[in-house]
RNA sequence: GCCGAUGUAGCUCAGUUGGCCAGAGCAGCUGAUUUGUAAUCAGCUGGUCGGGGGUUCGAAUCCCUCCAUCGGCUCCA
């Protein structure tokens, strides 16, 4: 047996005779770039070449998450490299690998503009041709708080500052030395293709009180082939944002007169708004909710009692005055203290419970303006809002059944591949938050015990819960990759004390009801964003705003496409025509372009045969139907995509 | 809000060593054509070059400022 220790302090035992590459095959990808540090006990096994090899072909080929995050670690200590020679007196913060490339944050005495990125690359790239090697080094707590102090590089030592004593690890490429964990690919030679995609602004430490650093975002790949199929990924990408999207289907705009983030609905958009909103309501309808109605603002002391007028009070629209009578009003920015004033409006039995009540409300917050963004993020919105009262014994029956809601709508829309969040109170700053521990508590319990009874597969972010109670969130990704929240569910212990929420138990006494508060879709403005991205504008037949258009051959049959739209609209099929004087090939372009499922052509044939010629958004000619023929088969897919649980 | 970039016709974009009345394609309008499965032809209309201020004999082009948009950061009830 031969003994390999590594720079972790792990010690393997090896039979003799092993190959470097059973060694490296043996361990996860992040020891096995280590092992360049690893020192041998025993002279069978040739650690410092075959090995190193091997590992570099592993992570090559792009087989697990560690390697790329070692290829791209490495990359962003080259670029820290070539801006260390290119802007004499930086200092550098941090510059991890991210989930598609990696990031350095720096403090330039010269600022760094997009221009530059350009001749950085080429640094890059000239320093990565001479191969260096990433050489492991140990010192200790002291002796790295002194390294980085004569560099002068203050935020390196506050990095290390806050680490643990002990051993310290510092990676050194060529003429740049960093305070690093690794792990690395062995050297800069692997990395053949690099991209430097943006500049940016970033707070130090992520924190708004802090100086801002210039983040540089890149991306590398071994091969050249592989950046470019990357670039042209993004360029797809790019074709499904759904503020593009929006626009050349005619969906929504904005408008600089009415403001920033305040949304335009067109007529086809507000089509496939209602669509979602009803489809929602005959769900509601089947849960027992009920539907109100409250106002686009309320008085101030609303929100004060809610407590969002002291957590949120300056950062959102101002109060609207009334100079008669001395009030001030507050555009509604959420929905919930109206609602509970609904439950407030009578006495409840614990019979009555749970009481459900559903609102499709606009709210209007007054986000920063650098944070609007599309559909995605804007002032005025309309939340598909529910508040659940429950009794303690219902929570969770009811908890349970708004996860059911919400599943059923993301199979439907075949979004499958959300991430489901449990957003816990920040357990180091709870001043964040309203109400008593145990209700805290209480209220994360219940989610975390619905998740495991629906066998749900939820990660926990702590510091991610809203300021009255802990969430269930739905995240779902845009074209870009960039996580947005959806549906939402939330547990409330909070607000019934606040507004002194009552019912009666079986006991005679009096009970606190817990609130929940929920929204599959989140809002329809984002969640209509990221539909549109999902199916890059071509719906499914139940939501599209137009499903079908009648594509007269000439003038010759308009009458006939007439007679064929009335007909259609008359048995439940969204239709139109298009009766501009152009030949059958340019409708045909200007309608697919249009996303429009269905394309129905008639001629002469069709006329005199009372049928029309069917052609597929994507999918070519179908062959003629009768319009009966026609109806029943799009009535027969609908009520499939509908029923599709 | 902060850092960086962008802003030319309804849309997509040309036009910077400052210089003739600011251009194209698409869309729109008019006319011709009456069309069989992804762009018919011709003519015409349309622009305070994001707003305001400045430098200059002269500004889409240079400077200042404000606004909006985009990429991030921070925030997200």
């Amino acid at each position: 047996m031969i003994k390999v220790s590594f720079p972790d302090g792990s010690i393997r035992e090896f039979e003799q005779g092993v190959t470097a590459y059973q060694v490296a095959e043996s361990i996860s990808p992040r020891l096995a770039a280590d092992c360049l540090a690893a020192s041998v006990d025993g002279a069978t096994v040739d650690m410092s070449h075959a090995l190193v090899q091997d590992c570099a072909i592993k992570f090559f080929k792009w087989d697990d998450a560690e390697g790329k995050h070692a290829f791209w670690h490495t990359s962003s200590h080259l670029l820290a490299e070539a801006l260390q020679a290119l802007y004499p007196g930086i200092k550098f913060g941090i510059g991890p690998a991210i989930e598609q490339g990696f990031y350095y944050d720096v403090d330039s005495p010269t600022p760094i503009l997009e221009s530059d990125l350009a001749k950085i690359e080429a640094k890059m790239t000239e320093l990565a041709r001479q191969k260096e090697e990433l050489v492991r080094t140990e010192v200790s707590k002291a002796d790295a708080l002194k390294t980085f102090t004569e560099k002068g590089d203050e935020y390196k030592c506050e990095l290390i500052s806050d680490l643990e004593d002990g051993t310290i690890s510092f990676y050194t490429n060529g003429s740049f030395t960093d305070l690093c964990r690794g792990p690395h690919i062995p050297h800069t030679g692997h990395i053949k293709a690099i991209k430097l995609t943006a500049v940016a602004g970033a707070y130090w430490r992520g924190d708004e009180h802090n100086k801002m650093l210039t983040r540089i975002y890149g991306i590398s790949f071994p091969k050249k082939s592989m950046l470019d199929e990357y670039l042209a990924m993004l360029e797809e990408a790019k074709k499904r944002d759904h503020r593009k999207l929006g626009k050349e289907l005619e969906l929504f705009t904005f408008s600089q007169r009415v403001g920033q983030g305040l949304p335009l609905w067109l007529p086809k958009g507000a089509e496939l708004r209602d669509r979602l909103e009803r489809f929602l309501r005959k769900i509601q309808k089947q849960y027992g909710y009920q539907p109100v109605i409250t106002p686009p603002i309320g008085n101030k002391d609303l929100y004060v009692t809610s407590g969002h007028y002291a957590k949120y009070g300056k950062d959102s629209f101002q109060p609207i005055h009334t100079p008669i009578e001395g009030e001030e009003y507050l555009l509604k920015p959420m929905n919930c203290p109206h609602h509970c004033e609904i439950y407030r409006s009578k006495p409840h039995s614990y019979k009555d419970l749970p009481v459900r009540l559903a609102e499709f409300g606009t709210v209007c917050r007054y986000e920063q303006s650098g944070e609007l963004h599309g559909l995605t993020r804007v002032r005025a919105f309309t939340q598909d809002d529910a508040h659940l009262f429950v009794r303690p014994d219902q929570l969770l029956e009811e908890f349970e059944k708004v996860m059911d809601i919400v599943l059923y709508i993301f199979k439907t829309l075949k979004f499958d591949n959300y991430t489901a969040q449990i957003s816990l109170r920040d357990p180091n700053n709870k001043t964040k938050y309203i109400g008593s521990d145990e209700n805290w508590e209480k209220a994360e319990a219940a989610i975390i015990q619905a998740c495991k009874d629906k066998g749900m597969n939820a990660v926990v972010e702590y510091g991610e819960a809203a300021f009255y109670g802990p969430k269930l969130d739905f995240m779902v990704k845009d074209a870009l990759g960039r996580s947005w929240q959806l549906g939402t569910i939330q547990v409330d212990y909070n607000l019934p004390e606040r507004f002194d929420l009552t019912y009666k138990g079986a006991d005679d006494k009096l009970h606190r009801p817990i609130m929940i508060h929920r929204a599959p879709f989140g809002s329809m403005e984002r969640f209509v964003a990221v539909l549109l991205e999902h199916t890059a504008g071509k719906f499914p037949l139940w939501l599209a705003p137009d499903q079908a258009v009648v594509l007269p051959i000439s003038e010759k049959y308009n009458d006939y496409a007439e007679e064929v739209v009335a007909y259609l609209n008359e048995h439940d099929v969204r239709a139109q025509i298009d009766d501009r004087n152009e030949k059958i090939g340019r409708k045909i372009r200007d309608n697919e372009l249009k996303r429009i499922p269905y394309l129905l052509i008639v001629g002469e044939k069709e006329a005199a045969e009372r049928t029309v010629s069917v052609r597929a958004q994507g999918d070519g000619d179908k062959g003629s139907m009768t319009l009966e023929e026609y109806a029943r088969y799009m009535s027969d897919l609908v009520s499939k995509e509908i029923e599709a649980i």
